[in-house]
DNA sequence: GAACAAACAGACAGACTTGTCTGTTTTGGT
DNA sequence: ACCAAAACAGACAAGTCTGTCTGTTTGTTC
């Protein structure tokens, strides 16, 4: 296996794990076993545990804003693909892998004063922010100067549809999020 | 000291600390040294740390619960009581001592199969609804059948807006909650 | 084939964790 | 003043954790 490579086959293992169970519930131990490799070479690509947390949430949050912009695209311009980060987020809760927001789960689990990861996460909301505003500019005939309010609008919904399907482990917060949304576009 | 003082005082620099620090990283021997209690003390009142956390969720949100109904009756009766929950949220933003919804930050941190606290959160939270559809009914003319529905556009909104001002550690998701709360009453 | 880099297995240090247990001191009710 | 219940201090068991280190094996390049 090439050096990339296991490099990839740990952050894969790692995000899994980290999803699944949560980031201070996953040992190391745990994740070199299940990769198949030695404790060593984790070391070598990551040389420490909170390195290879950042590159979870990197690597996690790259593969949604592509995943779910190519999915808006799949629906006709207009409102419609706007809504669609909903029904994207009601596929992805029907899942068995569903277990909410990386990004607010691993924020959750740190001390406060874990500065690097924090801003990490508040780095990956700001792009999602800023996809969601993109679709309102470009679906919608809304001025200018209210684009970002009403992204902001989007965002908060579409966050609060993710916590809360994920307590109650129940679709309704998603189907709420979506509706009120349609009726504010 | 009497018998139910001494397990208000654990639950109190319990909850403090767990809220603060989170519960995995808040440990036994930390909660009695600050408590000022013998370790067989707490295990006498609590047989697990678990128990504990139970007791610390039901603490917190009885409290909530009480605070806001307070908080809101301040208010003169109309949207202003129904929007004064965010007003709440905005005054305990701005407090030190906030730090999320201690719900949510507390699922985020258990293995899924934690079933019993998880269902407490659940419980505690259909709770707080149930406060939100008061809130509504008491306080807006709307038809009966719509009500249930617009509790849970608020309560969806209260619930990002907390999460997203403590990722951000910002006031505008609460501010940007508030106003589009105001605007679907 | 020799040499060098990287992955391997796994022991180990040192510091944590929860929960138990022993024995001493304090306290409250009669 | 006595007695029992309860709180005290803290050692201890048995397990967890991250990160380091030693030594062996594999793979690639010259």
């Amino acid at each position: 296996m090439k050096h990339s490579e296991i490099k990839d086959k740990i952050i894969d293992t790692a995000s899994d794990l980290f999803y699944r169970q949560g980031y201070n519930l996953t040992g190391i131990n745990e994740i070199i076993k299940e990769a198949g490799i030695a404790k060593a070479t984790l070391y070598s690509h990551f040389s420490t545990k909170s390195e290879l947390c950042v590159a979870y949430l990197q690597t996690k949050n790259e593969a949604f804003l592509n995943d779910l912009d190519a999915y808006a695209k799949t629906r006709p311009v207009g409102k419609d693909r706007v809504l669609s980060i909903f029904s994207f987020l009601q596929e992805f809760f029907a899942t068995p892998y569903f277990n909410g927001c990386w990004c607010v789960n691993t924020v959750s689990e740190l001390p406060a004063k874990d500065i690097m990861i924090r801003e990490e996460v508040q780095t990956q909301k700001k792009k999602f922010l800023k996809l969601i505003t993109n679709l309102i500019s470009d679906n919608l005939d809304i001025e200018d100067d209210r684009q970002e309010a009403l992204a902001q609008q989007v965002y908060l919904l579409y966050e609060g549809a993710i916590a809360e399907s994920n307590l109650h482990k129940q679709e309704w917060p998603i189907a709420t999020a979506k509706s009120l949304c349609a009726q504010i576009l």
